[in-house]
DNA sequence: GAGGAACCCGAACGATCGTGCTTTTATTGA
DNA sequence: TCAATAAAAGCACGATCGTTCGGGTTCCTC
């Protein structure tokens, strides 16, 4: 990796840390270069525009998404185990990833009325996650853990649902129980998931 | 009301619709000016600072939950019945009330970890919001609508959850079946709190 | 070690930010 | 209707915004 790779890199990685902090619009190239002991033209001159800044840091977080969250999810076992070992990483990643929680779900809630290519990179990888976990949630069906009839769509819906609470619950409530909740809405959310006992 | 006072709720409102699609921080007075058609000292003089314009565009809009989500919630039987008047409410409330989404959702992931009157300001509107719901909640089981072993403050949580995937399908997924998953999840999570059928 | 490319900085641009003044205009109460 | 008061505008401020450009500084290559 050449050197101005190896910077550029520092730089969307700081970038993501103050993003996930004060937004990814709330972010400033002068905050930025004096967090990355850099002029503010030294930075620049390594991005198109601050717009190309904003959807490289997204790219960036994905990559980073993609090693610590979906590579071990795919290591796991088909079917109800990699679903729980993608809950758990998941979990992990909102609370150790950043210091201000996830940057997806900062940018989502900030840019989702404002077209244009950031919005296009969210929605990128919304959709890729998305399919990802209804991928899982289908094995899982198809592997016999759950019922036949389970909406694998409706799962992934309801499972960013938790974790979307738990992140609000960790950050804005600062609810030291929030982990434990999202848990159990986990373990509700597989159960009814389940095939039914044979009653008798 | 006097002039003065007709104003400044103007200002207010158009600064929740504008704060819906930017964000609370993204929202400037230059904007805000224009979009009202005042001048920028002009409006300005009807607030001591952006903060503190910033923290009573959130009062603002705490009101207007109270009046068009939290009155006919309470107006409807106690109960099972009320928790699902509440989230009907709640559902419209996130779809019409501002053109870019619930305001507070937005605001507090742009604020939960900017320590201040905002943050503040959006910590008791959430605080009370949880509270009315577990009480809700916690009357349906009373009631005897629900299981005397449901924990009330879970069932917020999990309601919390719905809400925020809706909104989240709803503004950057523009997914135009997310009401329909959303109310799934719901009679999901009111299924769940039922005491069992009495089998045989 | 020299030449050239890659990298970074300093200075500056116009625009806009939040925030004070002072002055003009609109509203109000007697 | 007219003075008293409230509300809005005009103008200006220092700071910071994103962005550009030209000249150094550091690095790789031969």
């Amino acid at each position: 990796m050449s050197k101005g790779d190896e910077t550029r890199t520092a730089i969307l990685d700081e970038a993501a840390e103050l993003a996930s902090l004060v937004g990814l619009g709330g972010l400033t190239i002068g905050t930025l270069a004096a967090a990355t002991k850099l002029s503010k033209s030294g930075l620049y001159a390594h991005f198109a525009s601050k717009e190309a800044l904003q959807v490289q840091v997204l790219e960036h977080a994905r990559g980073r998404f993609t090693d610590v969250v979906m590579r071990p999810t795919l290591a796991a076992p088909r079917g109800e185990p990699r679903l729980r070992e993608f809950f758990d990483q998941w979990l992990r990643w909102q609370s150790e990833a950043f210091d201000g929680g996830c940057i997806f779900v900062v940018a989502a809630t900030e840019f989702d009325d404002q077209e244009g290519p950031v919005r296009d990179e969210l929605l990128r990888a919304e959709r890729d996650k998305l399919e990802s976990v209804t991928l899982i949630v289908g094995t899982a069906v198809s592997e016999g853990h759950f019922r036949p009839d389970v909406d694998a769509e409706q799962v992934a819906y309801e499972l960013e649902g938790i974790l979307l609470a738990h992140q609000h619950a960790c950050r804005l409530m600062r609810d030291s129980g929030a982990e434990a909740r999202a848990r159990r809405a986990f373990e509700r959310l597989v159960a009814d998931c389940h095939p039914v006992a044979p009653t008798g």
